[in-house]
DNA sequence: CTCCTTGCGTTCGTTTTTCGAACTCAGCTA
DNA sequence: TAGCTGAGTTCGAAAAACGAACGCAAGGAG
């Protein structure tokens, strides 16, 4: 069992890398930050086959990364797909995706979107700490201690 | 062209999320990250295929991530696998991953390694923030701006 | 020189995934 | 009753991944 065995293993860097290293997990994600949460909105936007994208959004449902909502549309009640907390709190995984990219990976200046601070109309960028003195941090500065 | 063709999007999230998100990716640079180096190491560490491994090393190599860089052994030249400065600059991407799996993800707290800050000893986390006040951003506190 | 070992891939036939078009089904609407 | 729509499911064909065997270059041993 070669690649879903990662699912099981005792690193917390492994196993969300395998769950959304899966193909399409990551853009599928990509498109919900974005707001969408339709079946046919995902299926539209992405171009992905519908079988698949019925096996990845019930991937992401059983890890509980997202959660089917109901809603009212003419008088009938479907269902939207919806981050949860668990979800919501990939988005640092997406700003670090987005910051690179921005630097290393800016195709022109045509962005598809931007992003804003509400508040104050800065920019956003995902960066590495420390938890004790706050300093940012890069791989150099980081000590790996394995264990075995 | 489905999933190939984000490779050309124009989103600076887009175009990393679909290169990462190839299986084996992102397993891969955790390995990287971990210290590995070597084809045979990958390939008895991460139990891919050999013919998949030479695949993904050479995206990699071909998006200017990795770069081969010769070494001596036992009197021989062979070469090796490093990260440059663009992939290096990966890590608040993998630390975004591990972060979260920390959380929400852990097992138990049987961990493969841990992580601390060289000059402190601090723990290591990902955040997102505004890049004018500083403040730490979730998804909520972030205006998305399309482009179409 | 010839044989053996090692690291690093390549080849190739089989198994898994993905694709995409067609089909299903439930709940309105005309 | 028939039609439409959103949300899937099914299924044969194509693509990707698997894994065992093969290739190959560079040393070392005999």
């Amino acid at each position: 069992m070669p690649y879903a065995s990662f699912a099981s293993m005792p690193c917390a860097l492994g196993r969300p890398a395998a769950l959304l290293g899966e193909r399409w997990t990551l853009l599928l994600l990509r498109q919900i930050f974005l707001g969408t949460r339709r079946f046919e909105d995902f299926q539209a936007t992405m171009e992905i086959s519908r079988s698949v994208l019925t096996d990845r959004l019930n991937v992401l449902l059983q890890e509980g990364v997202l959660k089917r909502v109901p809603y009212q549309e003419d008088g009938r009640t479907r269902h939207e797909y919806r981050l949860t907390e668990k979800g919501r709190d990939l988005y640092p995984v997406l700003m670090a995706l987005r910051t690179w990219g921005e630097k290393w990976m800016a195709p022109e200046e045509e962005e598809s979107f931007h992003l804003h601070h509400r508040d104050c109309g800065g920019g956003v960028r995902a960066r590495v700490e420390c938890t004790d003195c706050g300093a940012e941090l890069t791989a150099r500065d980081v000590q790996v201690t394995a264990r075995q």
